[in-house]
DNA sequence: GGTACAAGTAACTATCTCGTACATAAATCG
DNA sequence: CGATTTATGTACGAGATAGTTACTTGTACC
């Protein structure tokens, strides 16, 4: 039943958006004086509710994270919610295909034919480690999808693109390494892009049990760039370790 | 009121085995040996209760887990969770700080002293490899432990107790390998530990994403040794590099 | 300036979920 | 054996919560 106001819950806001609004709110005329300021900026009005939707869910969990809660801290309503997303398990899948489209744009953007293999694969991994440190809701994100199996993930349009990015950058520099007889053989490009993706992700995932235990912030800026060479030593001397011997 | 139990009769037979009413238990001489399993036996209802919940939580972290359904996986009843844990929290921070009990005992009785500084890395590592092979919800717990901040381990009574174990036998290969010339003096305990963590923790942790997205299973048993002896070339060769150089 | 429609509001509901009052049965003890 | 303690079961309710609907308000386009 319900006519379902045939919003765009789908995808994207329809072209619509009625881009020509322009500057922000101050110009329009409007005649209102009023501090009502309510104007038609879909994208806006999207943009933030995934922006508090993902602190919320990254912060209680996709059970724990309250649709009213949310709602409360846009400055919209939950209608709207419902009207952009369907529903909170569409929000929380937007929220989640957000996220990743940062890492990927991130790779994809990043050129390392110019350097020999083993500064080009420092430079992959520290990018990881900034990108990592700089998003921590991201990797929160995807601690919470793993724990529901990666069961909104899989069903995600963009999986199929997520997968190229990391293993064609990393790929790459391997093969050249292992032509220069620099790097050893028997890893791929995905066993090190599991390793510098656990490095990166145990700081943020795991920060609060670590420091409860050990009272070391993981993310402390004064540790920030201890943790960023041992990352990049870490690589490269297991990659150059051995090699011709073993 | 309504039906009156009216005896061992009224709701299913199944589960009851309420002493010698229960038609199958029937033919024992009464209350004799064995036949009558399950009857009043605390420990073994708090124990089924716990399993059930460790894996409830790790399946579904603490808001998406129902009381119901840990109760209904049992073979008692939520009235019986309520009676040992007090709450749903109480259930959770019991099952929490049993799985962190068993880490904790593994590491106490490991005794490396008699291995060479590189052998006994190597041994703690791959002993630490093993544990989160074999303790998966372990770890899950603790993923879900760190969305909510750590702030249930943090009022727990065990947490003096977590640190001293890992750091001290960590501290100590390490005090050894330098001493002998063989480790670099740019790393502590706590980071070797965290090392290692992440590199085990991740391979559970991040299962599902990973394998959705690269479609490799990293707990595959046959890539099993692969990642064994990865984690700890990895350590060894980390700490082993350019000693007396950099 | 008028109208179609998007943006926003608020109250409502069906359902779920934690927790508990009440009841009972087995062990324990005097 | 009867009384007390310990353990177990049943039924239900108070409060949330996701999702809906009826309705209002402002905007953009003609």
């Amino acid at each position: 039943m319900s006519e379902q106001p045939s919003g765009p819950v789908g995808g994207r806001v329809g072209g619509r958006v009625s881009g020509q609004v322009g500057g922000q709110v101050g110009g329009q005329v409007g005649g209102q004086v009023g501090a009502v300021e309510r104007q038609r900026d879909a994208e806006r009005t999207r943009a933030e509710i995934l922006d508090i939707a993902t602190a919320e869910f990254a912060d209680q969990g996709y059970a724990g994270a309250r649709v009213d809660e949310i709602a409360a801290r846009t400055r919209t309503t939950k209608r709207m919610i419902y009207y952009y997303f369907g529903s909170k398990e569409g929000l929380y899948v937007a929220a989640l295909e957000r996220a990743y489209q940062g890492i990927r744009s991130l790779e994809q953007q990043l050129d390392v034919d110019h350097l020999d293999p083993a500064r080009a694969m420092r430079a992959v991994a520290e990018l990881t480690f900034d990108h990592h440190e700089s998003h921590p809701a991201f990797i929160r994100l995807v601690s919470i999808e793993n724990i529901h199996h990666a069961d909104h993930l899989r069903t995600s349009p963009m999986l199929p693109g997520l997968a190229a990015p990391a293993v064609d950058v990393l790929g790459g520099i391997l093969e050249r390494g292992r032509r220069a007889g620099l790097f050893r053989e028997d890893v791929d490009a995905l066993d090190v892009h599991m390793l510098i993706s656990a490095f990166c992700v145990f700081r943020t995932a795991n920060r609060h049990t670590f420091q409860a235990i050990f009272e070391r912030d993981l993310l402390d800026p004064a540790r920030r760039d201890h943790y960023r060479r041992m990352l990049g030593d870490l690589v490269l001397e297991y990659l150059t370790a051995h090699v011709g011997r073993a």
